[in-house]
DNA sequence: CAGAGTTGATTAATCGATTAATCATCCCTG
DNA sequence: CAGGGATGATTAATCGATTAATCAACTCTG
């Protein structure tokens, strides 16, 4: 064999104690009719023989892999290791194992990478979507994270709300003229975390949309985005959708001689690793990727579990495309040295 | 059944045939002694049938379960997008699904993850280890992504390559004070990447390492770094190991009005997302992780198929200790516009 | 004390694919 | 035309755990 399992295996045990596989089986799982002393003697050659059961051996039995797929839409996305993390944690607290499989930023790959993990028998299937990107019914447990406003059952983080917290900081501080920084109109997160963002918008304020893909397609990939003449057309607060633009605001503005945050302010989203690391620090808006990994493993553990107590086709057909409920998960607004009162600061 | 399989099975392909399931199974892979003609009409009703083999089945019986595991020191860390990318791809290339384990930063942590990976009787195992520790044989095949300098067999980039050409380059603009910043004097790479760099400072110039994690045992975690009063000591150039703390540096510096590039250099290290959206542009130097995975799988399925051929556990006890051969890769400088010319520059 | 009910354990089938061993044909040759 | 050799397919065992069905032995109860 390949890779014959260290470990022993139930028989082996059997043979030692002189019973039948099945008794130690049931000694072990706690599910027949076994005798106490029998169970605990079952129990201490297993401890002593270092058995593991083999997950591949129950899972040809059960159906049940002990394994869910984690499908994202780009794996080199810098949110990634959040979430990554998160659903690992949560995944392995409730026994399973995580697959990952990339869609490469390709909605092609993405419908590839979904098969490879059913191939493999994953028991659930979590999915970061690609921009947009509708899930189809593909017979297999599946919780969607991503936004609210996606069509579907989805766990995500409440973007709107998080775009109305940002804003309410800024105002507070005497901001008046916002600049939402965004890169892709397509996104239902983008397009959720500026939403909220506009919707509060004090009154007599001004706010301008500023999508940067858009932007680039005619000033060329990584060129200046010309804050410094937003500057001079009285753009005081500088809110981006998320970290990576608003630390391309950040340094652009410091480097054009524009105080950061004594003269405009700079806010981002998602809170990444170096948020708190630059000079200033950014102030931004944190999802809390526990929690919703938390929902989304749970709501996705509760199906799996369903299914195999009902144990029929029926149940599965019905059960089987969504797991999760709806639900959102609150923004936490992280204030950091970026936001601060305008220089023409007139507090409200 | 918890999860039935939604396509079919080999014997349900031999029932529509009226032939066995043995047949079936040598027809698709070409194995046995199947007419030409049957071959072809199992192969069209497997194809009719949508038929997909059960890896759980197949790995019941063969051992091998197709799947990889990747160990990470902390996933968190910003640059495992990349890693867990080229991992993943290179693996599934090669017909492998990677399963992930996260130490979350600690040395135990790891060693559960690796045993969770066993336990799901993973075929192999690819292992970031975390900051110097050694991996142990585990009786199973692995291959390690560190350093040249880590003790036992180990694919990675050159760092103390990749160190020499950063100082040339800076050396070679008129640089001759370097600050080397590092994080932690513990890990094998930023030991490496740091050697590399003082190999090559230049007759008559000076280096100096500044370790961050003890400046701020002393000041407090997320501090200035002082690097103000470094210029004013002469500092022209600062190579940090890596382009996180390289991001703190050239904001520390914009933010005290230090121009960079005109004024000093900042270089980093590993091209992480953000370094190209900076302004300005972080040179930095870059790993080559897909060509760095490719032998580090390479290396891995090569050894497990050799195990299968060979077939016996002598073999496997000699070769499932570690798959690669030690082999490095070459790293690259990326100049973008930190680094240039000295204020008072004199070039050599 | 015979028959019903419990308790504790065993048997055997099953999941799906692989593969060594076996068997039935057919062909060719001496 | 009998016997050796291919050829093409089937049988049956196997991987390891689970579980329904069965069985043996013992305990009550009427």
């Amino acid at each position: 064999m390949a890779n014959p399992r260290t470990g022993s295996n139930l028989s082996q045990i059997a043979a030692t104690l002189g019973v039948s596989a099945a008794t130690v089986s049931n000694a072990l799982s706690g599910k027949g009719r076994v005798s106490a002393e029998l169970a605990e003697k079952i129990r201490a050659t297993a401890a002593e023989l270092g058995y593991t059961p083999s997950l591949t051996g129950r899972a040809l039995r059960t159906g049940r892999t002990g394994v869910l797929g984690l499908v994202l839409p780009n794996i080199a996305n810098p949110l990634f290791p959040q979430i990554a993390q998160a659903i690992e944690h949560a995944a392995s607290h409730a026994g399973y194992g995580v697959l990952i499989a990339d869609a490469r930023g390709d909605v092609a790959l993405q419908t590839d990478a979904i098969n490879r993990l059913i191939e493999r028998d994953v028991d659930g299937i979590v999915i970061v979507p690609r921009l947009g990107t509708r899930i189809a019914d593909i017979g297999c447990p599946v919780a969607v994270i991503d936004s609210p406003s996606t069509p579907g059952n989805t766990v995500s983080a409440d973007h709107w709300q998080g775009g109305q917290t940002v804003i309410e900081h800024l105002a507070s501080l005497g901001h008046r003229k916002f600049l939402l920084i965004g890169n892709n109109p397509a996104s239902n997160v983008q397009n959720d975390r500026i939403g909220g963002m506009k919707s509060r918008i004090p009154a007599g304020g001004h706010a301008e949309v500023f999508w940067i893909e858009k932007h680039e397609q005619t000033h060329g990939k990584g060129s200046l985005l010309g804050l410094k003449e937003q500057v001079e057309r009285g753009f005081t607060a500088f809110a981006a959708v998320s970290d990576l633009p608003a630390l391309r605001a950040l340094t652009e503005l410091q480097r054009a001689g524009i105080g950061v945050p004594e003269h405009v302010s700079v806010t981002g989203f998602d809170d990444l690793v170096w948020s708190s690391v630059v000079t200033p620090g950014l102030t931004t808006v944190r999802m809390d990727m526990v929690e919703i990994a938390d929902i989304a493993i749970a709501a996705l553990v509760r199906v799996i579990e369903a299914d195999t107590a009902s144990g029929f086709d029926v149940a599965r057909t019905v059960t089987g495309t969504v797991a999760a409920e709806r639900s959102s998960v609150p923004m936490q607004l992280v204030i950091r040295q970026t936001s601060a009162p305008p220089a023409n600061a007139h507090i409200a």
